[in-house]
DNA sequence: TATTGTTATACTCTATAACTATA
DNA sequence: TATAGTTATAGAGTATAACAATA
């Protein structure tokens, strides 16, 4: 999916262009993360349990916003291309943490999202740019549900 | 899909966190338009195509970035709700209209939207609040791709 | 009793290829 | 030759229910 060239009147909608923006940051970044045959939730799943020996994949779930059961394959494939580990906590529960490979791909993970997020921020006008963390993060802390 | 009320350490990454957003926006509005039996792209179909008796299935899919195949069951039903209405430009094109009851349906919508794109603002703190649109154009508006 | 990991399943959204009829 | 509308289909992503084993 890319964003067409299409004049559009409704993109003074705070949330239409809100849509719009978050839709073509995640293609342009899941193109650069094909590069090393990621998907944007397996850098993430990477990213958060970097450093750690101790999430589990139901809160890892619970953190990115994924189901329990959507975790499964998720983990499968990273389990599969040799990227995550399975370390017993008890009988029940097992932390996901990184193999060799998975610090290396790890890595890569966080130089192409590095860059780009450098990227994204370069794109918005100095004046806007310190703005623009603290107006989303105030629109995800959602009032009193 | 909820936002959760778990401390994540990725929320310091734009690119994220602009996902997060509009993920937490998407199931919030999802919910109000659930309310007059809408979609949030049937939605944006009767926002796109209100005083306009010109607009035909596939320009309204290069607008709202939806593939052609794909606005044939959007536009389905909401001709099935008796929202919309085909007028033949030629033997080939036909331009989308509202009907009569498409025409109120939208003014539910505009009450709907007008009313959660103010609240949406309004959880921003003023000082991030000018900068916010601002910002989303300048990432939505690619650079020489 | 509640939670972890899992299976199975379904539904929505999106993407691609191909066809026809018309411009 | 290119475009509009359509069909069919496939792949993601996401959602729910249920189960066994364990806390």
């Amino acid at each position: 999916m890319v964003a067409p060239h299409t004049p559009d009147p409704l993109l003074g909608l705070p949330g239409y262009a809100l849509r719009r923006a978050a839709n073509a940051m995640m293609s342009e970044l899941a193109g650069l993360l094909a590069a090393i045959d990621l998907k944007i939730s397996d850098a993430s799943v990477l990213l958060l349990v970097q450093n750690r020996t101790d999430m589990t994949s139901s809160e890892i779930g619970k953190i990115l916003d994924i189901q329990r059961a959507n975790m499964v394959p998720l983990l499968a494939r990273l389990e599969t291309l040799g990227l995550i580990d399975r370390l017993p906590i008890d009988r029940k529960s097992q932390a996901i943490v990184l193999t060799q490979t998975g610090q290396t791909r790890l890595a890569q993970v966080q130089d192409i999202t590095t860059r780009f997020e450098q990227d994204l921020m370069a794109r918005i006008p100095a004046a806007h740019r310190p703005h623009f963390l603290p107006a989303l993060h105030a629109l995800t802390a959602k009032p009193a549900t």
